[in-house]
DNA sequence: CACAATTAAATTGTTCACAATTTAATTGTG
DNA sequence: CACAATTAAATTGTGAACAATTTAATTGTG
């Protein structure tokens, strides 16, 4: 019989509340794993393959502009920048406009290595072991819900 | 005009892929921020608050079989069930029956916090401003494609 | 113009993740 | 029983994430 310290409803919460943070975390965390031996041939973490992504979408962007991009702030693309840059893929430079601002361009390297990469999207597809569409559905859903999050 | 080393169709592949993998990847990160300011109050980090839910589940547990239900290894949850242990949360001794395992559990402070962890959950989905079944129902199918890309 | 407020990166310190290795205990096989 | 193989944690080293702070440049207001 429930009383008002019966915690058997909070206790369900706690379950519940698990299941999609921890699906999301853990899923996430699986996906990089996944990733891992292909990027690896790329010389690339997952977080540097984003930054690539960004990059070979539009060259030449700041910081803070990637930063927008892949939710991430200075304090975590500082330091994984300049690895990129020690592995010549990029380079930084202070703006001549905004001596505040550092932009990120690609090198020839960092360019070419476009067309080696061009062929992880379908691998990871098809190691998912998941239709395209039910992909794409799920994408959106999860889009959906960082929308409502990030308000 | 297309030619073979015209790559949209790669860019586009490239674009395509990045969205399921980012999606996860960035939508786990702000759940993890949206927490932060709640668990700071129980004094948890979000993985120290996952291992404190499977131990409010199931008290003295083994160090691999907590691996096992989050995913982790022990390189991970070592040195976060130390930190545990240091907050007097929890304590970790060695099986007597097997000296290899080290069996982990709730110390009393580590048992009480779970009536102040109860309220974590409605508020969680509260920020998520998005309405129960539709939680449930994106939980079941990210929960579906981690199952197939963990095989 | 002066100077406070703001903005952009970088830095510092803490806590994950995880591959690879090490240490120690247990199990399986001859 | 002996001892190689296996298993469980811990350790080491690298690379994220991020809060808080710092540094330096720019902007806004009087």
């Amino acid at each position: 019989m429930s009383t008002s310290n019966d915690l058997n409803s909070s206790d369900a919460s706690l379950l519940l509340d698990n299941q999609l943070c921890f699906a999301l975390y853990s899923t996430s965390l699986a996906m990089t794993k996944l990733y891992k031996p292909l990027l690896a041939e790329l010389g690339l973490t997952y977080p540097q393959y984003l930054v690539m992504l960004v990059l070979w979408e539009q060259d030449d962007v700041s910081v803070s502009a990637l930063g927008e991009r892949l939710f991430l702030d200075s304090g975590t693309l500082t330091p994984l920048l300049k690895r990129l840059e020690a592995a010549d893929l990029l380079v930084r430079n202070r703006s001549a406009q905004d001596e505040r601002r550092v932009q990120i361009s690609l090198t020839a390297s960092g360019n070419a290595l476009k067309t080696l990469a061009a062929k992880v999207p379908a691998c990871m597809v098809k190691a998912s072991h998941c239709p395209v569409p039910e992909l794409m559905a799920l994408t959106h859903s999860i889009q959906a819900l960082r929308q409502q999050i990030n308000n």
